[in-house]
RNA sequence: GCUGGUGUGGCUCAGAGGUAGAGCAGCUCACUCGUAAUGAGCAGGCCGUGGGUUCGAUUCCCACCACCAGCUCCA
């Protein structure tokens, strides 16, 4: 706790809030530089962010560049050190909306006309500079002392893509100078993890212009792709799913019945066959219906969880596109879930712990987003009522803190989605949770119940990865790389001290090698600390196996440990034996 | 798609209106070496693509493509 004095209150302040009071104010600081050099400005929006502050500003046809970005920097230290009084007013609406629209702040006047009727509204003035704001802000100019303007972007007015695009002038905001160049560090760290980085650092996977955002994976990127999947399948046969695979090219018939061709076919691929126009999947599951369909069910085999890796394409903005966080193509770890109303708290819970279990075995953090109708969706409010209901039940039931988006389902039913962090702290929804009544509906599924009548089975879609690619490359950052062994693309790398050694080495090569160790081996006339520096910095290989006269001599191998830096010697069936075990239960 | 930026050998980057450099990686040679970079040499580039300005463009201008930071979008 500290004592932070700002307009509304000198009091004992939680350094979140301290830090928020200290952002919003750089923001109009910013805000007061800006004008100064750009008298036309006129200005939207300008809050505190997690780390420091923006101002959506109108500037009409200018166009900032670095250099003015520079300048506004300078302009806001010389207004700090003019250390300008920071006062507080209440105005009526109308003398509000009066004095907005003496400065031309049409922004200001538009907003004031959301607020509701009786609103009182607050200003704060720092010399010649107004804004209208509910505060609180630092007292003076001076408080300020540790910032910085980070960049520009475009950003529409009111975050709609139909309104006008604004410059968004963003910067960072720290008590202290240390405490900002602390986070700076930590930006240039984070930098490092970034998966595209390492992802051509290790050979995992690459781009290539002749394929904007359709990743190709190496076999690096293969190995870890496949080790997943292995995972994947094992947990998935002990929670009694099945397996299919569905086409990845379908008549577009069948995505005008699901919904799909009218929600999404700008964003589908099609070609066409024998005169008539096909999709690309970008969704499995009306393939997953199908499958369900071609043969009746009954009650007995109910819930039927159905899995499918299923490749699918999107048509995604070029500039959505980012690394393997969003790509065009990707791989689902997608499963359909049929199963009878009664059936779905459990069914819903069940599917929960699973992919709790698979992000708790990376050791992620995660939250938790129930999304709810959208305006543009199919289906009766009764349907959705108990869709809804049916997932938020399951999260209550399992006491798990989550966070409404309204308006944010899926066209066909309410969603639970789960968000993951990068190394930027970034967060990007991985796994997530669909209640669907209405594709059911569309495609005429059925059971039979136990008393010989026809019923319609309600379907869950899931996914836990989510995208196996982005899940790459969120564990890819997370892990900056060093895989655990299970995961790792290449488990061992053995390393010749020298030639002399070489057969030996050989031998031990090929013993990993017919243990299904996926492993290399560098016998370059190299010194041994050349050949460790690169297995540990740029392969990150949780192993590396020594080989010289001394083991020659001894018959034994020297393990480097990638996390301890430790060597350790012994028998390379003990190493065999311990490695093995480690891969097996992947720890 | 929108705003701003970037594009030079496999990678990281320097450079300038007169047709290109460094380090690392690669290859060769010497050293045969013990836990985070041995030394020397060689080779490698249509300076993103297409137009335009110019005696001359990789450098200036335009368009396109790709990438980066955001915005929008994300079934």
């Amino acid at each position: 706790m500290k004592v932070i004095y700002t307009n509304s209150t000198v009091n004992e302040c939680p350094k979140e809030e301290e830090l928020h009071i200290i952002r919003h104010t750089a923001a109009h600081i910013m805000a007061q530089a800006v004008k100064r050099l750009f008298p036309h400005a006129i200005f939207a929006y300008g809050p505190a962010t997690d780390k420091g502050f923006y101002y959506d500003v109108d500037l009409g046809e200018t166009k900032l560049s670095d250099n003015d970005l520079q300048a506004i920097e300078a302009e806001m230290r010389k207004i700090v050190k003019e250390n300008i009084a920071i006062k507080p007013f209440i105005l009526s609406r109308e003398e509000a909306i009066a004095l907005m629209k003496s400065h031309g702040e049409e922004y200001k006047v538009k907003h004031i006309d959301d607020l509701p009727e009786d609103a009182v509204i607050s200003f704060y003035k720092q010399g010649e500079y107004v804004d209208m704001c509910v505060g609180p802000h630092l007292c003076y100019t001076k408080a300020l002392k540790a910032f910085k303007i980070t960049g520009q972007s475009g950003a529409y007015w009111k975050n709609d893509k139909n309104n006008k695009m604004l410059t968004r002038i963003k910067g960072i905001a720290f008590s202290s100078q240390k405490e900002l160049e602390d986070y700076l560090k930590l930006l240039e760290e984070a930098e490092k993890r970034d998966h595209r980085r390492i992802g051509k650092e290790m050979g995992l996977f690459m781009f290539s212009d002749e394929a904007s955002g359709f990743p190709f994976f190496l076999p690096k990127g293969m190995a870890i792709k496949n080790a997943l999947i292995d995972y994947w399948r094992d947990i998935h046969i002990r929670e009694n799913y099945i397996e299919v695979s569905t086409p990845m090219i379908m008549n577009r018939k069948l995505w005008e019945t699901s919904g799909h061709w009218e929600h999404y076919k700008d964003n589908m691929y099609s070609t066409v066959i024998d005169e008539d126009i096909y999709c690309i999947k970008p969704m499995n599951c009306p393939g997953g219906v199908l499958v369900y369909r071609s043969q009746p069910h009954s009650y007995r085999n109910l819930p039927l969880r159905v899995g499918e890796l299923g490749l699918v394409h999107r048509h995604e903005l070029k500039g959505a596109l980012h690394g393997l966080f969003r790509v065009r193509c990707f791989t689902q770890d997608d499963a359909h879930i049929f199963m009878r109303r009664e059936q779905i708290t459990t069914e819903i819970m069940n599917v929960v712990h699973l992919i709790n279990e698979v992000y708790s075995k990376f050791g992620f953090k995660y939250f938790i987003e129930l999304s709810t109708r959208p305006n543009d969706s199919m289906g009766s409010d009764e349907d959705w009522e108990a869709a809804t209901n049916g997932l938020r039940q399951a999260l209550e039931k399992l006491e798990l803190p989550y966070i409404i988006n309204e308006g944010d389902g899926a066209f066909y039913g309410p969603k639970i989605d789960f968000h993951l962090e990068d190394s930027l702290g970034r967060t990007w929804q991985c796994g997530t949770i669909q209640l669907d009544f209405q594709m059911p509906l569309n495609f005429g599924l059925e059971y039979i119940d136990e008393k010989g009548e026809k019923q319609r089975p309600i379907m869950i879609h899931r996914v836990c990865f989510g995208s196996i690619e982005r899940f790459i490359g969120i564990i890819t950052e997370h892990f900056a790389g060093k895989f655990p062994v299970w995961l790792a693309p290449m488990q061992v790398k053995v390393l010749l001290v020298s030639e002399k050694s070489a057969d030996y080495g050989n031998e031990v090569y090929t013993a990993l090698r017919k243990a299904k160790i996926r492993c290399e081996m560098d016998s370059r006339n190299e010194k041994i600390g050349y050949m460790i520096r690169e297995a540990q910095i740029i392969d990150r290989v949780p192993y590396m196996v020594i080989i010289g006269p001394k083991e020659v001599e001894d018959g034994m191998v020297s393990i480097r440990c990638r996390d301890t830096a430790k060597t350790e010697t012994m028998t390379l069936e003990d190493f065999l034996e311990k490695i093995s075990n480690e891969i097996e239960n992947r720890i």
